[in-house]
DNA sequence: CGACTGGTTGAGTGGTCTCAAGTCCTGTGG
DNA sequence: CCACAGGACTTGAGACCACTCAACCAGTCG
Protein backbone atom coordinates (compact mmCIF):
# COMPACT_ATOMS: atom_id res chain seq x y z
CA UNK A 1 0.00 0.00 0.00
CA UNK A 2 2.69 2.50 0.89
CA UNK A 3 4.71 1.28 -2.28
CA UNK A 4 1.50 1.68 -3.88
CA UNK A 5 0.90 5.34 -2.73
CA UNK A 6 4.92 6.27 -2.93
CA UNK A 7 4.26 5.32 -6.92
CA UNK A 8 1.26 6.96 -7.57
CA UNK A 9 3.21 10.07 -5.99
CA UNK A 10 6.02 9.75 -7.96
CA UNK A 11 4.18 9.86 -11.45
CA UNK A 12 2.17 12.81 -10.44
CA UNK A 13 5.32 14.30 -9.50
CA UNK A 14 6.72 13.54 -12.41
CA UNK A 15 3.98 15.51 -14.46
CA UNK A 16 3.71 18.11 -11.83
CA UNK A 17 7.42 18.46 -12.00
CA UNK A 18 7.41 19.04 -15.87
CA UNK A 19 5.40 21.78 -15.37
CA UNK A 20 7.24 23.56 -13.70
CA UNK A 21 10.18 25.31 -14.65
CA UNK A 22 12.34 25.06 -12.07
CA UNK A 23 13.60 21.95 -13.15
CA UNK A 24 13.11 22.60 -16.84
CA UNK A 25 16.45 21.37 -18.49
CA UNK A 26 16.11 23.89 -20.79
CA UNK A 27 15.63 26.72 -18.30
CA UNK A 28 19.62 27.73 -19.09
CA UNK A 29 18.97 28.24 -22.30
CA UNK A 30 15.18 29.76 -22.78
CA UNK A 31 13.45 32.67 -22.27
CA UNK A 32 13.12 31.99 -18.23
CA UNK A 33 16.77 31.57 -17.68
CA UNK A 34 17.35 34.93 -15.88
CA UNK A 35 14.48 34.48 -13.96
CA UNK A 36 15.46 33.30 -10.59
CA UNK A 37 13.66 30.59 -8.84
CA UNK A 38 11.15 33.13 -6.38
CA UNK A 39 10.02 34.70 -9.73
CA UNK A 40 9.08 30.91 -10.88
CA UNK A 41 7.11 30.15 -8.45
CA UNK A 42 4.78 33.36 -9.21
CA UNK A 43 4.29 32.53 -12.25
CA UNK A 44 3.02 28.96 -11.84
CA UNK A 45 -0.79 29.65 -11.06
CA UNK A 46 -0.84 31.32 -14.67
CA UNK A 47 0.76 29.02 -16.71
CA UNK A 48 -0.71 25.91 -17.78
CA UNK A 49 1.29 23.25 -19.85
CA UNK A 50 -0.72 21.64 -22.67
CA UNK A 51 -0.46 18.69 -24.88
CA UNK A 52 -0.67 18.38 -28.54
CA UNK A 53 -0.53 15.83 -31.37
CA UNK A 54 0.80 15.68 -34.61
CA UNK A 55 -0.84 17.84 -36.73
CA UNK A 56 -2.42 19.65 -34.01
CA UNK A 57 -2.44 23.78 -34.16
CA UNK A 58 -1.33 26.03 -31.96
CA UNK A 59 -2.69 28.59 -32.93
CA UNK A 60 -3.54 29.97 -36.36
CA UNK A 61 -2.68 33.16 -38.23
CA UNK A 62 -5.39 35.99 -37.94
CA UNK A 63 -5.77 34.94 -33.98
CA UNK A 64 -5.01 36.87 -31.42
CA UNK A 65 -2.26 35.85 -28.89
CA UNK A 66 -3.81 35.34 -25.61
CA UNK A 67 -0.03 34.32 -24.03
CA UNK A 68 3.10 33.08 -25.01
CA UNK A 69 3.92 29.79 -25.57
CA UNK A 70 7.22 27.67 -24.59
CA UNK A 71 7.70 24.20 -25.90
CA UNK A 72 8.56 21.64 -22.83
CA UNK A 73 9.14 19.37 -24.82
CA UNK A 74 8.64 17.92 -28.99
CA UNK A 75 8.58 19.86 -32.14
CA UNK A 76 6.65 22.31 -33.28
CA UNK A 77 6.47 24.29 -36.93
CA UNK A 78 5.65 27.97 -37.17
CA UNK A 79 4.41 28.58 -41.11
CA UNK A 80 2.79 31.85 -43.14
CA UNK A 81 0.05 30.40 -45.85
CA UNK A 82 0.23 32.45 -48.31
CA UNK A 83 -2.54 33.49 -50.73
CA UNK A 84 -2.75 30.81 -52.77
CA UNK A 85 -2.62 28.37 -50.21
CA UNK A 86 0.82 27.46 -50.23
CA UNK A 87 2.78 27.31 -47.01
CA UNK A 88 5.99 28.67 -45.79
CA UNK A 89 7.73 27.48 -42.97
CA UNK A 90 9.07 30.76 -40.90
CA UNK A 91 11.15 28.26 -38.32
CA UNK A 92 11.10 25.20 -36.14
CA UNK A 93 10.89 25.59 -32.87
CA UNK A 94 12.26 22.78 -30.29
CA UNK A 95 12.29 22.28 -26.46
CA UNK A 96 13.06 25.87 -24.66
CA UNK A 97 11.66 28.04 -27.54
CA UNK A 98 9.15 30.36 -27.16
CA UNK A 99 6.32 31.29 -29.75
CA UNK A 100 4.34 33.48 -30.75
CA UNK A 101 6.45 35.97 -28.37
CA UNK A 102 6.52 38.75 -31.43
CA UNK A 103 2.85 39.28 -32.15
CA UNK A 104 2.61 39.37 -28.33
CA UNK A 105 4.67 42.09 -27.90
CA UNK A 106 3.91 43.99 -30.73
CA UNK A 107 0.56 43.89 -29.85
CA UNK A 108 -0.82 42.66 -33.38
CA UNK A 109 -2.78 39.09 -34.29
CA UNK A 110 -0.61 36.24 -35.21
CA UNK A 111 0.74 36.04 -38.68
CA UNK A 112 1.73 33.13 -38.77
CA UNK A 113 0.63 29.31 -37.55
CA UNK A 114 1.54 26.88 -35.29
CA UNK A 115 1.44 23.51 -35.53
CA UNK A 116 2.92 20.43 -33.69
CA UNK A 117 5.05 18.03 -35.64
CA UNK A 118 4.92 15.70 -33.27
CA UNK A 119 3.32 14.83 -30.03
CA UNK A 120 4.55 17.57 -27.43
CA UNK A 121 4.08 19.34 -24.51
CA UNK A 122 3.84 23.17 -24.76
CA UNK A 123 4.08 25.36 -21.45
CA UNK A 124 1.26 28.56 -21.86
CA UNK A 125 1.65 31.46 -19.92
CA UNK A 126 -1.05 33.99 -19.90
CA UNK A 127 -0.32 37.32 -21.38
CA UNK A 128 -1.12 39.53 -18.55
CA UNK A 129 1.60 37.76 -16.23
CA UNK A 130 4.27 37.40 -19.49
CA UNK A 131 3.63 41.64 -19.85
CA UNK A 132 4.18 42.03 -16.06
CA UNK A 133 7.27 40.11 -16.31
CA UNK A 134 8.13 42.29 -19.25
CA UNK A 135 7.67 45.69 -16.97
CA UNK A 136 9.03 43.97 -13.55
CA UNK A 137 12.21 42.38 -15.05
CA UNK A 138 14.59 44.02 -17.16
CA UNK A 139 16.90 40.99 -17.91
CA UNK A 140 13.65 39.02 -18.83
CA UNK A 141 13.12 41.84 -21.06
CA UNK A 142 16.98 41.78 -22.19
CA UNK A 143 16.40 38.08 -22.80
CA UNK A 144 14.11 38.33 -24.99
CA UNK A 145 15.77 41.30 -27.02
CA UNK A 146 18.57 39.00 -28.01
CA UNK A 147 15.80 36.55 -28.80
CA UNK A 148 14.17 38.94 -31.02
CA UNK A 149 18.02 39.76 -32.39
CA UNK A 150 18.54 36.39 -33.34
CA UNK A 151 15.18 35.99 -35.55
CA UNK A 152 15.58 38.78 -36.51
CA UNK A 153 18.71 38.08 -38.56
CA UNK A 154 18.12 34.43 -39.30
CA UNK A 155 15.17 35.92 -41.28
CA UNK A 156 16.89 38.29 -42.96
CA UNK A 157 19.63 36.24 -44.20
CA UNK A 158 16.66 33.75 -45.14
CA UNK A 159 15.63 36.35 -47.56
CA UNK A 160 18.25 36.77 -49.16
CA UNK A 161 19.49 33.16 -49.57
CA UNK A 162 15.36 32.96 -51.11
CA UNK A 163 16.01 35.97 -53.16
CA UNK A 164 19.40 34.90 -54.80
CA UNK A 165 20.06 30.97 -53.98
CA UNK A 166 18.90 28.33 -56.02
CA UNK A 167 16.49 26.20 -55.17
CA UNK A 168 18.94 23.20 -54.72
CA UNK A 169 21.93 25.18 -52.76
CA UNK A 170 18.55 26.11 -50.05
CA UNK A 171 17.78 22.50 -49.91
CA UNK A 172 21.57 21.64 -48.93
CA UNK A 173 21.58 24.75 -46.49
CA UNK A 174 17.63 23.74 -45.14
CA UNK A 175 19.20 20.05 -44.49
CA UNK A 176 22.48 20.95 -43.12
CA UNK A 177 20.78 23.43 -41.07
CA UNK A 178 18.35 20.85 -39.71
CA UNK A 179 21.23 18.23 -39.09
CA UNK A 180 23.00 21.26 -36.53
CA UNK A 181 20.08 21.73 -34.93
CA UNK A 182 18.31 18.70 -34.57
CA UNK A 183 20.80 16.04 -35.66
CA UNK A 184 22.04 12.71 -33.91
CA UNK A 185 24.99 11.28 -34.67
CA UNK A 186 24.89 7.51 -36.16
CA UNK A 187 27.36 5.42 -37.47
CA UNK A 188 28.06 6.53 -41.17
CA UNK A 189 26.96 10.30 -40.78
CA UNK A 190 24.66 12.52 -39.01
CA UNK A 191 20.87 11.67 -39.38
CA UNK A 192 18.19 14.02 -39.24
CA UNK A 193 16.36 14.08 -35.29
CA UNK A 194 12.87 15.33 -36.74
CA UNK A 195 9.77 13.93 -38.76
CA UNK A 196 9.45 16.24 -41.59
CA UNK A 197 7.85 14.93 -44.77
CA UNK A 198 8.79 15.97 -48.07
CA UNK A 199 6.06 18.60 -48.62
CA UNK A 200 7.66 20.52 -44.92
CA UNK A 201 11.01 20.47 -46.18
CA UNK A 202 9.54 21.73 -50.02
CA UNK A 203 7.66 24.66 -47.29
CA UNK A 204 11.15 25.20 -45.27
CA UNK A 205 13.47 25.73 -48.38
CA UNK A 206 10.88 27.61 -50.16
CA UNK A 207 9.96 25.39 -52.93
CA UNK A 208 7.77 22.87 -54.24
CA UNK A 209 7.31 19.48 -53.13
CA UNK A 210 8.03 18.02 -56.77
CA UNK A 211 11.14 20.49 -56.86
CA UNK A 212 12.08 19.33 -53.27
CA UNK A 213 11.76 15.34 -54.03
CA UNK A 214 14.13 16.03 -57.00
CA UNK A 215 16.78 18.05 -55.35
CA UNK A 216 16.43 15.06 -52.29
CA UNK A 217 16.88 12.18 -55.16
CA UNK A 218 19.83 14.22 -57.17
CA UNK A 219 21.54 14.14 -53.87
CA UNK A 220 21.30 10.89 -52.98
CA UNK A 221 22.38 9.58 -56.51
CA UNK A 222 25.62 11.86 -55.43
CA UNK A 223 26.08 10.28 -52.16
CA UNK A 224 25.40 13.10 -50.34
CA UNK A 225 22.30 11.56 -48.82
CA UNK A 226 21.13 8.33 -47.70
CA UNK A 227 17.63 7.24 -46.75
CA UNK A 228 17.32 5.35 -43.31
CA UNK A 229 13.63 4.60 -43.87
CA UNK A 230 11.75 7.72 -43.51
CA UNK A 231 14.25 9.81 -42.30
CA UNK A 232 17.32 11.06 -43.71
CA UNK A 233 20.95 10.64 -43.25
CA UNK A 234 23.69 13.23 -44.28
CA UNK A 235 27.27 10.84 -44.34
CA UNK A 236 29.60 14.43 -45.17
CA UNK A 237 27.58 17.59 -43.47
CA UNK A 238 30.58 19.21 -44.75
CA UNK A 239 30.27 17.92 -48.24
CA UNK A 240 26.68 19.45 -48.11
CA UNK A 241 27.38 22.82 -46.78
CA UNK A 242 29.91 23.03 -49.42
CA UNK A 243 26.74 22.87 -52.23
CA UNK A 244 25.17 25.56 -50.34
CA UNK A 245 27.78 27.60 -50.45
CA UNK A 246 26.97 28.41 -46.96
CA UNK A 247 28.57 32.11 -46.68
CA UNK A 248 27.96 33.23 -43.03
CA UNK A 249 29.62 30.44 -40.68
CA UNK B 1 13.45 71.34 -60.55
CA UNK B 2 14.35 74.75 -58.62
CA UNK B 3 11.56 73.87 -56.39
CA UNK B 4 12.76 70.88 -55.48
CA UNK B 5 16.00 72.07 -54.91
CA UNK B 6 14.54 74.92 -52.75
CA UNK B 7 13.25 71.94 -50.65
CA UNK B 8 16.33 70.53 -50.43
CA UNK B 9 17.72 73.48 -48.68
CA UNK B 10 15.02 73.90 -46.08
CA UNK B 11 15.38 70.68 -45.32
CA UNK B 12 19.10 71.33 -44.58
CA UNK B 13 18.62 74.18 -42.75
CA UNK B 14 16.08 72.77 -40.80
CA UNK B 15 18.52 69.91 -39.32
CA UNK B 16 21.63 72.60 -39.39
CA UNK B 17 19.09 74.62 -36.88
CA UNK B 18 18.76 71.35 -34.82
CA UNK B 19 21.52 68.47 -34.25
CA UNK B 20 19.81 68.63 -30.86
CA UNK B 21 17.28 65.90 -30.59
CA UNK B 22 15.19 68.13 -28.45
CA UNK B 23 13.79 70.03 -31.29
CA UNK B 24 13.70 66.75 -34.03
CA UNK B 25 10.50 66.39 -35.52
CA UNK B 26 11.17 62.74 -35.62
CA UNK B 27 11.24 62.38 -31.61
CA UNK B 28 8.12 61.10 -31.42
CA UNK B 29 8.06 58.29 -33.73
CA UNK B 30 11.91 57.56 -33.06
CA UNK B 31 13.73 55.37 -30.97
CA UNK B 32 14.09 58.32 -28.39
CA UNK B 33 10.51 59.35 -28.56
CA UNK B 34 10.25 57.81 -25.07
CA UNK B 35 13.05 59.79 -23.17
CA UNK B 36 12.55 63.37 -21.44
CA UNK B 37 14.68 66.54 -22.32
CA UNK B 38 16.89 65.63 -19.17
CA UNK B 39 17.63 62.67 -20.54
CA UNK B 40 18.42 64.06 -24.33
CA UNK B 41 20.70 66.85 -22.51
CA UNK B 42 22.61 64.08 -20.78
CA UNK B 43 22.95 61.96 -24.04
CA UNK B 44 23.88 65.09 -26.04
CA UNK B 45 27.53 64.93 -25.62
CA UNK B 46 27.88 61.49 -26.65
CA UNK B 47 26.30 62.60 -29.64
CA UNK B 48 27.44 63.39 -32.99
CA UNK B 49 25.70 64.56 -36.41
CA UNK B 50 27.62 63.27 -39.50
CA UNK B 51 27.18 64.17 -43.11
CA UNK B 52 26.85 61.50 -45.54
CA UNK B 53 27.45 62.19 -49.93
CA UNK B 54 24.93 59.66 -51.58
CA UNK B 55 27.13 56.61 -52.21
CA UNK B 56 28.90 56.89 -48.70
CA UNK B 57 29.14 54.69 -46.49
CA UNK B 58 28.18 54.25 -42.37
CA UNK B 59 29.23 51.10 -42.34
CA UNK B 60 29.99 48.18 -44.04
CA UNK B 61 29.30 44.09 -43.68
CA UNK B 62 31.67 42.30 -40.94
CA UNK B 63 32.25 45.90 -39.11
CA UNK B 64 31.92 45.96 -35.52
CA UNK B 65 29.05 48.64 -34.63
CA UNK B 66 31.03 50.81 -32.75
CA UNK B 67 27.57 53.28 -32.14
CA UNK B 68 23.86 53.42 -32.64
CA UNK B 69 23.12 55.13 -36.19
CA UNK B 70 19.99 57.22 -36.42
CA UNK B 71 18.96 59.12 -39.85
CA UNK B 72 18.10 62.63 -39.23
CA UNK B 73 17.68 63.65 -42.91
CA UNK B 74 17.91 61.88 -46.25
CA UNK B 75 18.12 58.42 -47.21
CA UNK B 76 19.82 55.20 -45.87
CA UNK B 77 19.97 51.57 -47.24
CA UNK B 78 20.77 48.99 -46.04
CA UNK B 79 21.77 45.65 -47.62
CA UNK B 80 23.47 42.84 -47.45
CA UNK B 81 26.09 41.32 -50.23
CA UNK B 82 26.16 37.85 -51.16
CA UNK B 83 28.65 35.16 -52.08
CA UNK B 84 29.02 36.34 -55.87
CA UNK B 85 28.39 39.89 -54.75
CA UNK B 86 25.29 40.52 -55.50
CA UNK B 87 23.72 42.71 -53.31
CA UNK B 88 19.79 42.54 -51.50
CA UNK B 89 18.52 45.66 -49.80
CA UNK B 90 17.00 44.53 -46.75
CA UNK B 91 15.46 47.70 -46.14
CA UNK B 92 15.42 51.27 -46.24
CA UNK B 93 15.75 54.31 -43.83
CA UNK B 94 14.72 57.78 -43.55
CA UNK B 95 14.26 60.27 -40.76
CA UNK B 96 13.87 59.04 -37.58
CA UNK B 97 15.13 55.69 -38.51
CA UNK B 98 17.35 53.74 -36.33
CA UNK B 99 19.92 51.98 -37.88
CA UNK B 100 22.63 49.22 -36.99
CA UNK B 101 20.69 48.37 -33.69
CA UNK B 102 20.68 44.56 -34.34
CA UNK B 103 24.24 44.04 -34.07
CA UNK B 104 24.53 46.51 -31.67
CA UNK B 105 22.48 44.84 -29.42
CA UNK B 106 23.28 41.10 -30.57
CA UNK B 107 26.81 42.01 -29.66
CA UNK B 108 27.98 40.99 -32.98
CA UNK B 109 29.42 42.20 -36.26
CA UNK B 110 27.26 43.85 -38.83
CA UNK B 111 25.95 41.66 -41.61
CA UNK B 112 24.81 44.17 -43.94
CA UNK B 113 26.57 47.58 -44.96
CA UNK B 114 24.94 50.77 -44.89
CA UNK B 115 25.11 53.38 -47.41
CA UNK B 116 23.60 56.66 -48.14
CA UNK B 117 21.09 57.12 -51.02
CA UNK B 118 21.64 60.94 -50.93
CA UNK B 119 22.84 63.98 -49.29
CA UNK B 120 22.51 62.59 -45.60
CA UNK B 121 22.68 63.47 -42.16
CA UNK B 122 23.06 60.90 -39.32
CA UNK B 123 22.63 61.16 -35.43
CA UNK B 124 25.56 58.61 -33.91
CA UNK B 125 25.57 57.85 -30.85
CA UNK B 126 28.03 55.46 -29.30
CA UNK B 127 27.71 52.30 -27.59
CA UNK B 128 28.47 52.70 -24.32
CA UNK B 129 26.00 55.62 -23.84
CA UNK B 130 23.33 53.54 -25.64
CA UNK B 131 24.06 50.38 -23.51
CA UNK B 132 23.78 52.44 -20.55
CA UNK B 133 19.91 53.88 -22.00
CA UNK B 134 19.30 50.09 -22.37
CA UNK B 135 19.92 49.60 -18.44
CA UNK B 136 18.37 53.28 -17.32
CA UNK B 137 15.30 53.36 -19.37
CA UNK B 138 13.40 50.83 -19.31
CA UNK B 139 10.62 52.51 -21.62
CA UNK B 140 13.43 52.72 -24.22
CA UNK B 141 14.11 49.15 -24.17
CA UNK B 142 10.39 48.57 -24.61
CA UNK B 143 10.17 51.18 -27.92
CA UNK B 144 13.43 48.72 -28.79
CA UNK B 145 11.38 45.77 -28.64
CA UNK B 146 8.53 47.19 -30.44
CA UNK B 147 11.07 48.15 -33.23
CA UNK B 148 12.17 44.48 -33.51
CA UNK B 149 8.87 42.95 -33.73
CA UNK B 150 8.12 45.40 -36.53
CA UNK B 151 10.98 44.39 -38.49
CA UNK B 152 11.06 41.06 -37.60
CA UNK B 153 7.25 40.63 -39.25
CA UNK B 154 8.43 42.71 -42.15
CA UNK B 155 11.52 40.47 -42.56
CA UNK B 156 9.03 37.11 -42.36
CA UNK B 157 7.15 38.39 -44.37
CA UNK B 158 9.37 39.50 -47.08
CA UNK B 159 10.74 36.28 -46.76
CA UNK B 160 7.94 34.08 -47.77
CA UNK B 161 7.11 36.97 -51.01
CA UNK B 162 10.32 36.09 -52.28
CA UNK B 163 9.83 32.50 -51.83
CA UNK B 164 6.03 32.36 -53.30
CA UNK B 165 5.66 35.42 -55.69
CA UNK B 166 7.20 35.87 -59.23
CA UNK B 167 9.20 38.85 -59.88
CA UNK B 168 6.64 41.26 -61.59
CA UNK B 169 4.26 41.21 -58.30
CA UNK B 170 7.00 41.67 -56.44
CA UNK B 171 8.14 44.48 -58.48
CA UNK B 172 4.73 45.65 -58.22
CA UNK B 173 4.60 45.30 -54.09
CA UNK B 174 8.04 47.23 -54.55
CA UNK B 175 6.73 50.37 -55.75
CA UNK B 176 3.31 50.58 -53.58
CA UNK B 177 5.49 50.29 -50.30
CA UNK B 178 7.54 52.75 -51.59
CA UNK B 179 5.14 55.07 -53.00
CA UNK B 180 3.16 54.66 -48.81
CA UNK B 181 6.82 55.10 -47.22
CA UNK B 182 7.93 57.88 -49.64
CA UNK B 183 5.52 59.27 -52.16
CA UNK B 184 4.38 62.86 -52.74
CA UNK B 185 1.27 63.32 -54.04
CA UNK B 186 1.42 65.39 -57.74
CA UNK B 187 -1.41 65.86 -60.29
CA UNK B 188 -2.22 62.56 -61.46
CA UNK B 189 -0.98 60.43 -58.89
CA UNK B 190 1.59 59.75 -56.55
CA UNK B 191 5.25 60.11 -57.31
CA UNK B 192 8.21 58.37 -55.80
CA UNK B 193 9.89 60.80 -53.08
CA UNK B 194 12.94 58.58 -53.14
CA UNK B 195 16.20 58.34 -55.83
CA UNK B 196 16.58 54.66 -56.84
CA UNK B 197 18.20 53.48 -59.55
CA UNK B 198 16.85 50.37 -61.27
CA UNK B 199 20.11 48.63 -60.41
CA UNK B 200 18.63 49.17 -56.33
CA UNK B 201 15.02 48.57 -57.78
CA UNK B 202 15.95 45.34 -58.54
CA UNK B 203 18.05 44.44 -55.18
CA UNK B 204 14.76 45.66 -53.34
CA UNK B 205 12.33 43.04 -55.38
CA UNK B 206 15.07 40.41 -55.06
CA UNK B 207 15.80 40.17 -58.51
CA UNK B 208 18.68 41.50 -61.39
CA UNK B 209 18.75 45.08 -63.08
CA UNK B 210 17.37 43.48 -66.52
CA UNK B 211 14.59 41.75 -65.23
CA UNK B 212 13.29 44.96 -62.97
CA UNK B 213 13.84 47.20 -66.37
CA UNK B 214 11.59 44.73 -68.43
CA UNK B 215 8.12 44.78 -65.06
CA UNK B 216 9.11 48.43 -64.84
CA UNK B 217 8.28 48.88 -69.13
CA UNK B 218 5.71 46.76 -68.99
CA UNK B 219 4.08 48.38 -66.39
CA UNK B 220 4.17 51.42 -68.19
CA UNK B 221 2.94 50.04 -71.30
CA UNK B 222 -0.20 49.03 -69.04
CA UNK B 223 -0.38 52.61 -67.73
CA UNK B 224 0.17 51.23 -64.37
CA UNK B 225 3.35 53.74 -64.67
CA UNK B 226 4.11 57.01 -65.72
CA UNK B 227 7.84 57.77 -65.71
CA UNK B 228 8.40 61.73 -64.91
CA UNK B 229 12.39 62.27 -66.00
CA UNK B 230 14.28 59.99 -63.61
CA UNK B 231 11.58 59.08 -61.11
CA UNK B 232 8.19 56.81 -61.37
CA UNK B 233 4.82 58.11 -60.77
CA UNK B 234 1.88 55.42 -59.90
CA UNK B 235 -1.47 57.21 -61.06
CA UNK B 236 -3.30 53.99 -59.08
CA UNK B 237 -1.56 52.37 -56.54
CA UNK B 238 -4.74 50.68 -55.69
CA UNK B 239 -4.35 48.94 -59.46
CA UNK B 240 -0.64 48.04 -58.82
CA UNK B 241 -1.49 46.61 -55.49
CA UNK B 242 -3.82 44.23 -56.74
CA UNK B 243 -1.11 43.06 -59.24
CA UNK B 244 0.53 42.83 -56.88
CA UNK B 245 -1.83 40.76 -54.93
CA UNK B 246 -0.90 42.31 -51.43
CA UNK B 247 -2.20 39.70 -48.74
CA UNK B 248 -1.70 42.11 -45.43
CA UNK B 249 -3.56 45.03 -46.10
C1' DC C 1 -9.72 -5.04 -49.45
C1' DG C 2 -10.14 -0.15 -50.81
C1' DA C 3 -9.08 4.53 -49.40
C1' DC C 4 -5.60 7.40 -48.15
C1' DT C 5 -1.25 9.54 -47.31
C1' DG C 6 3.45 10.16 -48.67
C1' DG C 7 6.83 9.57 -52.07
C1' DT C 8 8.69 9.39 -56.88
C1' DT C 9 9.28 10.27 -61.71
C1' DG C 10 8.20 12.15 -66.53
C1' DA C 11 6.82 15.70 -69.92
C1' DG C 12 5.99 20.19 -71.06
C1' DT C 13 5.85 25.11 -70.29
C1' DG C 14 6.89 29.57 -68.79
C1' DG C 15 9.44 32.61 -66.03
C1' DT C 16 14.10 34.42 -64.96
C1' DC C 17 18.68 34.72 -65.66
C1' DT C 18 22.75 35.56 -68.58
C1' DC C 19 25.09 37.59 -72.22
C1' DA C 20 25.30 41.01 -75.57
C1' DA C 21 24.24 44.88 -78.02
C1' DG C 22 22.72 49.40 -78.14
C1' DT C 23 20.61 54.23 -76.60
C1' DC C 24 19.80 57.78 -73.34
C1' DC C 25 21.09 60.62 -69.81
C1' DT C 26 24.16 63.53 -66.81
C1' DG C 27 27.90 65.38 -64.63
C1' DT C 28 32.38 67.25 -65.74
C1' DG C 29 36.07 69.73 -67.74
C1' DG C 30 37.47 72.40 -71.46
C1' DC D 1 28.19 76.50 -73.74
C1' DC D 2 29.64 72.33 -75.80
C1' DA D 3 31.78 67.89 -76.10
C1' DC D 4 32.58 63.85 -74.18
C1' DA D 5 33.05 59.89 -71.06
C1' DG D 6 30.90 57.05 -68.21
C1' DG D 7 27.05 55.60 -65.91
C1' DA D 8 22.23 54.36 -66.21
C1' DC D 9 18.79 52.44 -68.89
C1' DT D 10 16.66 49.53 -72.57
C1' DT D 11 15.89 45.71 -75.57
C1' DG D 12 16.78 41.15 -77.81
C1' DA D 13 18.05 36.22 -78.02
C1' DG D 14 18.93 32.02 -75.95
C1' DA D 15 19.48 28.74 -72.22
C1' DC D 16 18.03 26.81 -68.13
C1' DC D 17 15.77 26.39 -63.92
C1' DA D 18 11.66 25.58 -61.45
C1' DC D 19 6.75 25.09 -61.56
C1' DT D 20 2.50 22.62 -63.11
C1' DC D 21 0.07 18.67 -64.34
C1' DA D 22 -0.23 13.90 -64.46
C1' DA D 23 0.61 9.24 -63.61
C1' DC D 24 2.20 5.73 -60.72
C1' DC D 25 4.11 3.10 -56.57
C1' DA D 26 4.60 1.86 -51.53
C1' DG D 27 3.08 1.68 -47.24
C1' DT D 28 -0.71 2.22 -43.59
C1' DC D 29 -5.02 2.13 -41.54
C1' DG D 30 -9.84 1.33 -41.04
Amino acid sequence: MALDGLFHQMEKMKSRDNPSCENCRHRGKSLFGTLCSDDLAQLKPHKKLRQYRRRELLFAQGNVPEGLFCVAAGQVKIFQTGIDGRDQIVRLAGPGDPIGYRALFADEAYNASAEALEESEVCFIDRASVLELLEDKPLFMRRLLQWLCQDLRQAEERMRQFAQKPVRERMAETLVLLAQAFGKKVPGGIQLGIRLTRQELAELAGTVLETAVRCISEMKREKLLRGEGRSLILPDPAALARVARLDLP
